[in-house]
RNA sequence: GGUGCCUUAGCUCAGUUGGUAGAGCAAUGGACUGAAAAUCCAUGUGUCCCUGGUUCGAUUCCUGGAGGCACCA
């Protein structure tokens, strides 16, 4: 029987996911892995809303500012790098927790994406160059004769979707749909899937209280600093990107600020989305049901006889 | 106090020569396989300020009232 664990923590920004991981990796002796696409980055702190020195002194956190804005990073790479540390941390630990806003990753990890080659970056960016001159009914009509089944199955008014199958085209040779629907290595763990929600209302208030806290803190700064290289991909970015219009003169401060509020509400809706969609996550309501949490887990863990 | 203008969606406002209305933004629902805090799709929200009148029918015209703004006292 396996009696390793994996406990996710999911539900939309700023409900308390970092707070609830820390008590459960307390309550079971357990490691932290970050599944956050946006706190890998060294640079980026405020905005991201990393979990704070304190915080992270009380448990072990995985993925957690471990690299550069500079880097290159991906979700593939990332379900890579997740499945080692799992193992490694399995070998002297029965229960690891995972928390993290980003759905694909946490997907990714629990789940598994089908393998795709290592794709050239120069042909992206010759894609983007196209969409930028062409518009995007030529990069459909050539992934319509390179890849008919991708072009019917996919979003075909969106973009990045488009862009990523010609890619895999261009750059493999064969079709993207290919590569896509194998079946997935099974994971040698114990998933139990945890949601935090809350009414709208209350997360929405959150945000816009949690905003406010980063402006004080110093998020202005921090953009600041990052500007220069604004168009990175790891500064596409809410509470950054408003920051740079700040910076280029298209926004005051104060409309930036509050658009930083909205967008961080529009995410926290499509994080709902997403997770909602799991049927096995266990949720509780984070302000009426938080002491019902470790009852509801311990009837799920599975772990060896003392 | 007087005169003029205004009051329509959560907000800013259009509009109906009288047949119960529509834009932008906000909001809501959804999608998602290496950009995912990204990207994309879909959807309306209504005592048309209140009251009485004219009319088959009033949000629209008329009377009275309330609130707001401007000017004059």
């Amino acid at each position: 029987m396996n009696t390793k664990n994996l406990i996710t923590v999911v539900g939309p920004t700023a409900i308390g996911k970092t707070a609830l991981s820390i008590k459960l990796a307390k309550q079971y002796n357990a490691p932290i892995i970050s599944c956050d696409s946006r706190q890998f980055y060294k640079e980026t702190t405020i905005g991201t809303a990393v979990p704070t020195k304190e915080e992270q002194a009380q448990a072990p956190h995985y993925f957690i500012q471990d690299r550069s804005i500079f880097d290159d990073y991906n979700v593939g790479q990332f379900e890579r790098d997740a499945l080692e540390k799992l193992n490694e941390l399995f070998q002297s630990h029965n229960v690891v927790i995972m928390v993290g806003g980003s759905g694909l990753y946490v997907d990714a990890v629990l789940k598994g994406l089908d393998y795709f080659p290592e794709i050239n970056p120069d042909i992206r960016k010759q894609l983007n160059l196209d969409l930028e001159e062409n518009g995007i009914s030529s990069l459909q009509e050539r992934l319509k004769e390179l890849d008919p089944e991708t072009f019917k199955s996919i979003a075909i008014d969106n973009p990045h979707r488009v862009i990523r199958a010609l890619e895999v085209c261009i750059g493999s040779g064969t079709t993207y749909s290919s590569f896509k629907n194998k079946p997935k290595e099974p994971r040698n763990f114990n998933s139990i899937k945890v949601g935090i929600k809350a009414d709208r209302e209350i997360i929405y208030d959150r945000i816009n209280r949690r905003v406010d806290i980063m402006v004080k803190e110093g998020l202005l700064d921090e953009a600041k600093a990052v500007y220069p290289n604004k168009e990175l991909n790891a500064l596409q970015t809410v509470g950054y990107r408003e920051l740079f219009s700040y910076f280029d003169d298209e926004f005051t401060l104060e409309f930036a600020i509050s658009e930083i509020k909205k967008n961080t509400r529009r995410f926290a809706k499509r994080q709902i989305t997403w997770f909602k969609k799991d049927t096995e996550t266990i949720w509780f309501d984070y302000l009426t049901e938080a002491n019902q949490i470790f009852e509801k887990i311990s009837e799920k863990l599975i772990l060896p006889n003392p």
